[in-house]
RNA sequence: GGCGGGGUAGCUCAGCCGGUCAGAGCGCAAGAUUCAUAACCUUGAGGUCGGGAGUUCGAGCCUCCCCCCCGCUACCA
């Protein structure tokens, strides 16, 4: 039996759940569905990432373990996806993988092990200790071996960074290392597969940042700075950092390196997977795990398919900040969760970004799922109750009634509508093992506008009415209630419970969960058959009284969070008040290079070594922008000193130089000079770094200071 | 700045190697109809296919230039 193994990113408990996390759960879980009709034997896995230093600190704010915390994020998690019932008692998840389990420690250990043991593609150990040579690029946020760095040119000045042209820092702590600058050429040829990145556009992305050249990538943390992780095997002192940790759930929770795990899912049965990810972590999927997958002698994944965005109704990122996020409890309690499902696999095309509104949910809602498919379903049900007795009718037209059926405008032969259909079902599949869920649909309701049209053009009303028009009335309506079950079959996967209402008002037996949509044959649909009660399937939403009422709830939510914010004024802001991508999945949150890396390494300084740092006070007398650079203005300033400083800095995008003419700020003073796009820099300006775009807010004065004040 | 992807009806977008390609769905309007969840069916939108030039018998679709948007990436001491 084949089988098909799906992931989404296991998800970071830095913060809630988040409509980004159910979108991939639901698109995880609809391929999983369609496979398994297909005949497949599958395993869906989603879950939370629970290690590291961030999770550490939420933890000690609210003065509990990491592992309460992580307990109690879990918990959410699983509430939200069972809430749109995409837990394993709804036929959805098989496990909700969390890295904190005892069999994954193994897994990831034996994983080291094994990277630990092979050789690079080069014929080099894997994974190396780093830390006398720990030559630190902050910009790379990486360590640098001797082939990525080029001496200064006096003696005695730190080397530079071949990439940015940067000294370099001396870091004292030490670290594992893997040595992902071997894997070069492993994984472009890796990247030749095809579909093995996917849309083809991230895949040239993937490919530019490889060809780029790859650094070796620091695989460990000093327990002193990182406890809350999962310890490097043989090595006490260490514990292992993110990449490794993380990635590597998606063998672990199928038994890699335990038995336990290995029994219930089974790694060699399963492996490789489908990756389904945020393009915002996708060279984490593309890149790394491949390569530590081949360090360690596996095969690495099937697919990495990079999905979009979702966008509020204008296109910008959701935040709070911005209060334009979708709340999944106003979600869940104003839409079905198949309406939902329908919308994130209709709307969005797979891939792409994509606007999530609540307005745009509701006219698809409307449109398709009211208007569509439900109404003809109600139609065509109704009809069979009304003029065949509630049971469904023979397709036959006898020969003496073709005539009759002609003059109806109806064709005896139900060949033509079959051949449709068939043509929609192999569309349909070929979409579907494509990721084009959107373009699947699409065909779908082909088929609803043809069997509307149908319906339309036969006039069963009509048909009733003459006796000799019986069979042509039967024929019809049974063709409509057999396309009925086709789509049912066809569309399970998109909506698993409502297919299963219309095949249970079809009066059909078991459901469409068990029958291949490859396997539909046309007639097999059995006369006879008593149908069920006629229920409206998707009750029509009237769109501006429940855009009213989630305003309002909104309007209170919102009350609510401004009220908890004043409370705790001043204390640091919660993670996940931050503006943040909606998609940022767990497996990549710590994967922020310069994040984490840099917090990793930051150390407490002697006054004596604050005191090196020359702060002074700085007045601009000119600003103007650099030519051929977005980012960088150069200014004189004036320090006190006999002749202004020139002074670049990276602030171009946020602020205008003629703005700045006559501001006081802070210079450090003695930072040795650089040039930059052929200008020295004789200094460097003082900014907050905001958000997740590092926006600079420029330190300034409340009060007038003298130029050239020093700071201390 | 470099690389890549885009700018097509009010909205969301299809349009493969140039010649029924000027389209679909939604929204909107009119008509028809009553089996159905004010639904379904028919018809209509006269949109410079981002702007300009060129190649060609003929160009959203090819070339060049320009404008705008997005992604990746450099600079941001």
């Amino acid at each position: 039996m084949k089988t098909f193994y799906v992931t989404t990113p296991i998800y970071y408990v830095n913060r809630e759940p988040h409509l980004g996390s159910l979108y991939t759960t639901i698109v995880a879980d609809c391929l999983t569905r369609h496979k398994r009709q297909r005949g497949h034997e599958t395993f869906f896995l989603t879950g939370t990432d629970e290690h590291g230093i961030n999770i550490q600190r939420i933890a000690e704010r609210e003065g509990i373990t990491p592992r309460e915390h992580a307990d109690r994020i879990a918990t959410q998690f699983k509430k939200m996806f069972r809430m749109f019932h995409l837990d394993t008692e709804h036929g959805g998840y098989d496990i909700f993988m969390r890295t904190t389990e005892r069999f994954h420690y193994e897994g990831v250990s034996e994983l080291w092990r094994r990277a630990a043991r092979n050789r690079s593609p080069k014929g080099r150990e894997n994974i190396y200790k780093g830390f006398y040579e720990g030559w630190f690029c902050a910009s790379c946020a990486a360590y640098k071996t001797e082939d990525e760095y080029r001496k200064a040119e006096e003696e005695g000045q730190p080397p530079l960074c071949l990439e940015h042209n940067i000294p370099l820092d001396r870091v004292s702590e030490e670290s594992y290392f893997f040595r992902l600058s071997d894997y070069s050429e492993t994984l472009l040829e890796l990247f030749e597969r095809p579909g093995f990145i996917r849309p083809e556009s991230r895949r040239n992305e993937v490919i530019s940042f490889v060809k780029s050249g790859l650094q070796d990538l620091s695989v460990s943390r000093l327990k002193t700075s990182v406890s809350w992780a999962i310890p490097v095997p043989d090595d006490e002192s260490h514990t292992i950092y993110l990449w490794i940790d993380a990635l590597s759930n998606y063998i672990t929770a199928i038994g890699f390196g335990n038995q336990e795990r290995e029994r219930v899912a089974g790694f060699e049965k399963f492996w490789p997977a489908v990756h389904l990810v945020g393009k915002d972590i996708l060279r984490f999927h593309a890149v790394y795990w491949p390569a530590f997958l081949i360090a360690a002698g596996l095969e690495p994944p099937r697919v990495v398919y990079a999905h979009g965005m979702l966008l509020d109704g204008e296109g910008r990122k959701m935040s709070k900040t911005l209060g334009n996020t979708i709340d999944l409890d106003v979600l869940h309690k104003h839409f079905q969760t198949d309406a939902v499902r329908y919308f994130c696999l209709r709307e969005v095309v797979f891939g792409q970004d994509a606007k999530f509104s609540y307005e745009a949910l509701i006219d698809r809602a409307n449109s398709d799922l009211a208007s569509g498919l439900g109404n003809l379903s109600s139609r065509t049900l109704t009809m069979i109750n009304r003029y065949c007795g509630g049971q469904v009718p023979s397709a036959l037209i006898n020969e003496e009634k073709y005539l009759a059926a002609k003059r109806a405008g109806v064709d005896p032969d139900p060949q033509a509508l079959a051949s449709a259909l068939e043509h929609a079902r192999d569309q349909f599949i070929i979409f579907f093992d494509d990721f084009a869920f959107s373009r699947a649909i699409e065909t779908a309701w082909g088929v609803v506008a043809r069997v509307d049209k149908m319906l339309s053009n036969a006039k069963p009303w009509e048909l009733v009415k003459t006796e000799e028009q019986h069979q042509t009335l039967h024929a019809v309506l049974y063709r409509a209630a057999e396309a009925l079950r086709w789509l049912c079959v066809l569309l399970y996967p998109v909506m698993p419970e409502a297919t299963a209402r219309i095949y249970e008002q079809l009066g059909l037996q078991g459901s469409p969960a068990q029958l291949n949509p490859g396997s539909l044959r046309w007639g097999e649909l059995p006369e006879g058959t008593r149908i069920g009660e006629v229920k409206a399937l998707f009750p029509r939403i009237d769109k501006a009284k429940t855009m009213s009422e989630i305003e309002k709830a909104n309007e209170q939510a919102g009350g609510t969070h401004a009220t908890e914010a004043d409370a705790v004024a001043g204390a640091e802001a919660k993670s996940e008040t931050k503006p943040e991508p909606p998609m940022r999945g767990a497996t990549e949150a710590e994967a922020v290079p310069g994040a984490e890396s840099v917090e990793g390494v930051t150390q407490f300084i002697e006054i004596t070594d604050f005191a090196k740092i020359d702060l002074r006070v700085g007045q601009v007398l000119t600003a103007e922008r650099v030519p051929k650079s977005d980012k960088l203005l150069r200014f004189t300033i004036d320090l006190g000193e006999e002749t202004p400083r020139q002074v670049l800095a990276g602030i171009a995008e946020y602020y205008e130089p003629e703005k700045m003419v006559g501001r006081k700020l802070v210079v450090v003073a003695n930072l040795k000079p650089r040039k930059l796009r052929g200008f020295e820099s004789q200094g460097m300006i003082l900014a907050a770094s905001i958000g997740e775009e590092g926006r600079p807010v420029i330190a300034t004065f409340t009060e007038d200071v003298p130029n050239g004040a020093r700071l201390k």
